[in-house]
DNA sequence: GTCTATAAGTTGATAGAC
DNA sequence: GTCTATCAACTTATAGAC
């Protein structure tokens, strides 16, 4: 308590912490332009002063938000691997995403504005990681096709339809409330959200029988 | 040509043309606080005075933007009535809205970025029009399914992911085009999109045989 | 209708006392 | 480490000559 030097920032970890939970908010909202160091500031219940202190540049707040979101996304554990049940690792990846994008709408909005104007701070992570985890598991899921074992689907653009499917629910939650007339989604949306999705998804990648379609007779 | 006064503003309707084309490219780049009237001047090659002449205001020039682009949200021919067949309405529909995005990506982004930022501008669209849209359209389909015409799935929900599964493409132009190794999306890339949202859709409404899975036996 | 010059307000960033 | 005061740059909008 007395020492004038304790374990390597403590405080500034605390400190930092406060800061980018807010600028996460605040740059969900309005956007990296839209976002003032002063909402920030305000929302953080500090001087905007100490926002320089800790990270400098408004830029290097940002930079921190999106590096911190996309931990969260690969943190995914995905079950893609070839001896999986695809739809096993295909409703695990839904649910997964589906649950991060109802917990941590900011996050997914934060990203979506990113992208939305050409990702100029997170391009090289798009180019890199991403794609190359993409490439993996796409060989993995050809594999599955392959073997019979799902119906024949793109794999890229599966994913591309996976992260749209899900994130439109934090990224467009203003849409979705309008036209299902609530002024936010609940637990109750997500739920029937994920159901949605899943039978989707799961049908469309004939991994689910097309039940409630009266059943055609064996023989024409 | 020596009339003062000519139809009514046929130089200005074709100013104001030239003007909001620019501030479209603009503001699906920049957003709206990203913007500014001087770049979207520079764009239009007039000075900016010129859009205060016009518009006399920066939210009046995005406001006239969402305005233009809710028409062509609007002029999507639907052919989603109870005598229709369920697979060619939802088929037309998924390459109606894939030829917009594709022909109109920036359209896209700037009505992402409304909705991405709580539609503060067309939140009344939302909540009328388009929810209005949704409920007649709705009925059309719960119509459908309980003739057993095609699979139980959530109307609402159901547009909810083509909106998303289509839009995706012109919005997240960046992250697509990274995962595919390419820095944007030609014609080729909007034809296998279209062909995958169209498989996954129809066969996730159970609208398309499960292909490519191998038979199984009639009797267990 | 068009243009240059400028006013008025906002915002990121820093200086310097405590 | 924290805070107040302030600077410098930028942006919307307008005034007023042409």
């Amino acid at each position: 308590m007395s020492g004038s030097r304790g374990r390597v920032g403590r405080i500034r970890q605390q400190h930092e912490g406060t800061i980018l939970k807010a600028a996460e908010h605040v740059f969900a909202r309005s956007g990296f332009q839209g976002a003032t160091m002063a909402e920030i500031a305000l929302r953080a219940g500090m001087p905007k002063s100490n926002l320089h202190y800790y990270f400098g540049t408004k830029v290097e707040v940002y930079r921190a938000v999106l590096a911190h979101i996309l931990e969260l996304w690969l943190a995914e554990t995905d079950r893609f691997t070839p001896d999986a049940d695809p739809r096993e690792a295909l409703s695990h990846y839904i649910e997964a995403k589906m649950r991060l994008t109802a917990e941590r709408p900011d996050a997914s909005r934060v990203f979506a504005n990113e992208l939305l104007h050409g990702a100029p701070e997170i391009g090289d992570y798009l180019r890199g990681a991403l794609r190359a985890l993409v490439a993996d598991k796409s060989v993995v899921i050809r594999g599955w096709i392959a073997a019979g074992r799902m119906a024949a689907v793109d794999p890229e653009h599966l994913f591309f339809s996976l992260w749209a499917l899900t994130q439109t629910y934090a990224d467009f939650e203003t849409q979705v409330g309008a036209v299902l007339g609530r002024s936010n989604l609940g637990p109750a949306d997500y739920r029937r959200a994920t159901d949605h999705v899943l039978n989707l998804v799961l049908r469309g990648c004939g991994l689910m029988p097309p039940a409630a379609i009266e059943e055609p007779p064996c023989s024409t």
